[in-house]
DNA sequence: TTTGACAGGTCAACAGCGTTTACATATACC
DNA sequence: GGTATATGTAAACGCTGTTGACCTGTCAAA
C-alpha cells in the first residue's frame, strides 16, 4: 500500500497530509476571497479558516499570490466562449459576457474578485491571463497578418467596459437598456475586427 | 509682515514652515513616483529623500494616497483635451491622445503612474477622477438624453486602450501603422457616440 | 526492533508597511 | 517676558507577507 491515510480516518482530529492540506487552503480561500475580496484576506485569515498554518501557505503554493494564481487557473472565461460556439458568434458570445459581467452576473468568485481587480497581485496575474486566456487564444482563432492588433482591440474594448463597471459603478450603463447596450458593444466588437486597408 | 521667512533665510539648514515643507514632500514624492512607481516608493522613503520626518507626509497630506491625489489633482488631462479646441474635433483629440499615450508618450510621471495604476490606492484615486474627469464633464458637454451612456462608453474605449497598453505592453499595437490605429480608435470613439435608436 | 530518513507541520521571528500618539521646539503675539 | 500655537521629532502600534529553525509522526531498511 502506497500512502495509506496516516491518520487513520480518524474523526476528531483534521485530516493531515499533502493533498488534503491543499484543498483545505484553497477552498478556504476560494470562500474568504468572494465573500470578502482578496485584499481584505491576509495570509493568516485564510490559514486560520482551513484551520492550518500560515507557513503552509508559502510551502504549498509559493505566495498569496501564488494561491490566487492556482484559483484563477482553474476558471478559464474567455477560451471557453472561443471554443463554446459558431465562430460567426463569437462577438455576440463577448458582447452578451461583457453585458452580463455589468449586470453582475457571473459567479460570486468572479465577481467578488473584479471589485478587488485593483491590487497589484491580482492585477499581476490577470495581466498573464488577459494575454495567455484572451489576446493569445482569440489571435489565434481569427488568424490573418492584423490578428493580434484586432485580438488587442478587443480585448481594450472589453476590459474597458469592464473597467468603467469597477471605477464608476458603470450606473449609466446599468440603467441603460440591456439590448440596445449589447447591440452597441457588439458593434465596438465587430469594428475592432473589420480589416484594416479596405479594398477600394 | 505677515509671515516672513522663519528661517531668516539662512542658508545651510533645511528650510522650515508649512508651504516649504509640504511643496519639499510634493516635490520628492513627483521625482520617486516618476523614477520608481508609486507602489514602490514607501512614506518614509519619500520623506527621507525631502529631508523631512515621516510623520509630516500623514500630516499635510492625511495619508500617502492623500499626497498622490494632490499631485493628480493639477494634471486634469481630459478636462483640457475637452476644452481645448473645437467640440467637433473632440473625438480626434481623444483619439490621438490615446494613441500618443499607447506610444509612451506624455509626461514621464504620468507615464510611471500608469504603469502602478494595479495599486489599489491609485485605482482609489483615478476612479474619482475618471468620473470627474472625464466622464462628468464629456457628458456635460455632450448634453442630451443618454449622455451619460455614452460618455461612459468613450470612458471605457480610452480605458480599455490604455489597459491593454499596460497589461500586455500593447506590441501588436504599438507594432501597428500609427495613423490606422488612430483612425480605428476614432471610429470606435465615434460609435460610442452615436445616437441610439436612429431615428427610422 | 532499532535506526535513519524525510515529508509534513509548527513556531517565532524578520523586515517592511502606513499610521498615530506623545513629546520637544521654535515662532508669534499679548 | 510669558504664553499660546504652529511646526517638527521620535518611537511605537498593529498589520502585512515571508522565512528559517525546529519538532513530529510515519515509513523503509538493517
Amino acid at each position: 500500500m502506497d500512502r495509506p491515510d496516516r491518520t487513520g480516518g480518524g474523526a476528531g482530529a483534521p485530516v493531515r497530509g499533502r493533498e488534503a492540506t491543499r484543498e483545505r487552503i484553497l477552498a478556504s480561500a476560494k470562500v474568504l476571497f468572494t465573500s470578502e475580496g482578496y485584499g481584505a484576506v491576509s495570509s493568516r485569515k485564510i490559514a486560520s479558516h482551513a484551520g492550518v498554518n500560515v507557513a503552509l501557505i508559502n510551502r504549498y503554493f509559493g505566495s498569496k499570490a501564488g494561491l490566487l494564481t492556482e484559483i484563477l487557473r482553474e476558471d478559464g472565461v474567455f477560451p471557453r466562449l472561443i471554443e463554446e460556439g459558431p465562430p460567426e458568434g463569437l462577438t455576440e458570445r463577448l458582447a452578451e459576457h461583457s453585458v452580463s459581467r455589468l449586470h453582475g452576473e457571473g459567479s460570486p468568485l468572479q465577481l467578488s474578485l473584479d471589485d478587488s481587480a485593483g491590487d497589484p497581485d491580482l492585477q499581476a496575474v490577470y495581466q498573464g491571463r488577459l494575454k495567455s486566456a484572451l489576446i493569445e487564444p482569440l489571435a489565434a482563432y481569427l488568424g490573418g497578418r492584423d490578428a493580434r492588433v484586432h485580438a488587442s482591440l478587443v480585448a481594450a474594448v472589453l476590459m474597458g467596459v469592464g473597467r468603467v463597471r469597477r471605477v464608476e459603478g458603470a450606473t449609466a450603463l446599468r440603467a441603460h437598456d440591456r439590448e440596445q447596450l449589447k447591440e452597441r458593444v457588439l458593434a465596438l466588437l465587430e469594428l475592432c475586427l473589420k480589416d484594416f486597408d479596405p479594398p477600394e
